[in-house]
DNA sequence: ACTATATGCAACTATTTAGTTGCCTTTCAA
DNA sequence: TTGAAAGGCAACTAAATAGTTGCATATAGT
């Protein structure tokens, strides 16, 4: 639930890779999500469980495999509440940086 | 530039607070950035320099005082390069998600 | 039953990070 | 020119993070 951890969880390269990958194939296993990334099954666990705690990946088992799904719900909060502030004033702001890092020094 | 930087410097809470305060009021110094955080000046100069790598924050020098501004440009990057690809396919994939997660369990 | 596959748990290490304190430099103002 | 105000630099500490390895558990297939 908390922003906080969503962003945290974005933080990392590896995690948003992780995404991606959930993105352009839902319902990935475990070892699905491990292959070609260079790194330890249990590296890659504990960026699910990351993810999972962030609410951005929901897990459901079925037999030995553990299926992997995204849950897009989180990031589109930030977008809306979080970043959107920023960009609807964006040009303003934009504007405001020109001038007033430009327009000090000399004319 | 690189887009790691910019959401490892959103992943803690005091940065987006940082940016919140010249979101509403750009241009501040760091002794009025300081101001009510509960935390040194040094900590806080150490966070505003994680902002500035990250092209988050400009700075302009004014005498003895230091002016920060927001630069909004990489959070407008961040949401129409990688959060607008969830969004699109948000209502899709939420779909999908139910139809996975609760779709199995029973018939 | 036996074996291979898929995943979970836990201890450990190395690096990064967030914060501190102490001291130095620059600038404004009397 | 002296003092106070604003900020910079550097060393240090504590905690979080990303990764590892070793072993345990559960399921599928024969």
């Amino acid at each position: 639930m908390s922003m906080d951890a969503v962003f945290k969880a974005l933080a990392d390269p590896v995690r948003r890779q992780l995404l991606d990958s959930l993105h352009a194939r839902n319902g990935q296993t475990l070892g699905e999500l491990c292959e070609g990334r260079g790194m330890s099954r249990q590296a890659v666990t504990k960026h699910l469980a990351v993810l999972e705690t962030a609410n951005l990946v929901a897990t459901e088992r079925r037999g030995r495999e553990k299926l992997h799904y995204l849950n897009p719900v989180p990031i589109h909060e930030i977008a809306d509440r979080w970043i959107g502030k920023y960009e609807r004033g964006r040009l303003d702001a934009l504007a405001a940086l020109k001038r007033d890092l430009e327009g000090q020094s000399d004319g």
